[in-house]
DNA sequence: CAGGATTGACAGTAAGCACTTACTATCTAT
DNA sequence: ATAGATAGTAAGTGCTTACTGTCAATCCTG
C-alpha cells in the first residue's frame, strides 16, 4: 500500500530497535518490520544503514536543544529546572543515551550525532560559571558542579532497570543539597 | 604450538573484545586472535560463545569482592576508602561495566554474573544504613546517598571518553562535601 | 619412551547479514 | 487519462557468523 512514509516512522522504529539490541543488532529487516515498511524502502531512502542510523541520532539529539536561556539570575531556580528537564528525559530515553555512548565510542562515524549535546553541556557550564563569577557558588570545575548535579540522578536512572521499585531523587531537595555543599 | 592454555589468558581476551566491540561484535574469531589461540578450541573448552563470555563476566565480578569489612565506625574514613577504590575500578573497567550493563538488559543469559555486584552495593548500602541509624547521617534512602557518593564520579569517568582532559574528581573533597550536606 | 590428552590447522555447514536487482502496484500532479 | 515518483515483493549476491569434524603435531605423565 504505497503512500508517502513520513521519516519520523522509520527513525522511531530504528532507534527503538536500536536501543534494544545496539548497533550491530538493529538489523535493516528488524527496522523496517518495526516501522511497517518494506526493507527495501530504507536503502532507496537512505542509501546504506549508517546513513539511516545516523540520521535517525541526529535527530533524536537535536530535540535536545533548549531555545530558553538558561541564566535568570536565580539559581535555586535556574538549577531546578534544568534538573527536572533532564530527569524526564532520562527516566524516557536511559537506555537509548546509554546505546548512544556505548556505540559511539564503536563506530566513531556515529560521532557527529554527539555534538548537540556537547553543546547543551557548554551552556549549562557556562552558567554555574557565571554563579561562581557572581559569588553564588564555589569556585571549581564546573564540569565537576555539574557532576554533583546530574550524576545522582543519571546513576539511579540507570540502576532502576537492575534495582527495581526504587523512588526517584527528589529535584528539589537534591538541587537544594547541592547549592548546601556548593556554597561560599 | 599446543600447551595448557591459561584460562585467564582467554577471558581477558574475551572481556576486551567484547569492551570494544560488544556482545554480538565479539566474535569467536577475533576473541582467538586476541588470546593467540585457536578458534576451535574455544568451543572446546566451553562449548559455546554465550558460557564463555559468561563464565568471563562471572570471573571479572567477582574480583569486586571486598573482603575486608566496609564499617569501622569512622564515617570520612570509610567512605573515602571505598570511593577510593571505586574510583579507580572505574578508570580502568568503565567501558566494561557500561557495556555489562547494555548487554544485560539484551542478553538475559548474561544476569547471572550481575549478582556479585549486587551483592557488594547491597553491603555499602547497609554501611549506610548503620551511619544513619547512629545519627552521623541524614535518614533517607540509603540508595539516593549512595548515588550522590558515586553518581559524580561515575558521571566524570564516563565522560572522560567524550570529554577528554578533564581532571578526575578530588575523592577527599568530593566526601567532605557529601558529609557536609548529610549530616543531620 | 610410550600413550593419552590437548592443541592448531584446515575444511565445511547452515544461517543471517547488508545490500542489489527486477518487477509490479499505487498515489499524485498535470 | 497519463506520466513520474514512490511504494512493496521476491529473489539473489557475497560475506560473515557460530559451530562441527577430522587429523597430525605437540605436550605432560607415568
Amino acid at each position: 500500500m504505497p503512500a508517502a512514509i513520513n521519516e519520523q516512522i522509520i527513525f522511531n522504529a530504528a532507534l527503538k530497535v536500536m536501543t534494544e539490541r545496539g548497533y550491530t543488532g538493529a538489523t535493516t529487516k528488524l527496522i523496517a518490520q518495526e516501522a511497517g515498511i518494506g526493507e527495501v524502502t530504507l536503502f532507496r531512502r537512505f542509501g546504506n544503514k549508517e546513513t539511516l542510523i545516523l540520521e535517525a541520532m541526529k535527530q533524536e539529539a537535536s530535540k535536545l536543544e533548549g531555545s530558553e536561556k538558561l541564566y535568570s539570575g536565580k539559581l535555586e531556580a535556574d538549577l531546578t529546572k534544568i534538573m527536572t528537564a533532564y530527569q524526564l528525559l532520562l527516566r524516557a530515553r536511559a537506555a537509548l543515551l546509554l546505546t548512544f555512548y556505548t556505540e559511539v565510542t564503536r563506530h566513531p562515524e556515529l560521532a557527529t550525532a554527539l555534538e548537540q549535546p556537547k553543546h547543551t553541556i557548554g551552556k549549562m557550564l557556562e552558567m554555574l560559571g557565571r554563579y561562581q563569577e557572581e559569588g553564588k557558588l564555589i569556585p571549581k570545575d564546573p564540569m565537576h558542579q555539574l557532576s554533583e548535579l546530574f550524576g545522582p540522578v543519571m546513576m539511579l536512572t540507570l540502576f532502576e532497570t537492575v534495582y527495581q521499585g526504587k523512588a526517584p531523587l527528589d529535584v528539589k531537595l537534591h538541587v537544594r543539597s547541592f547549592i548546601k555543599s556548593n556554597r561560599p
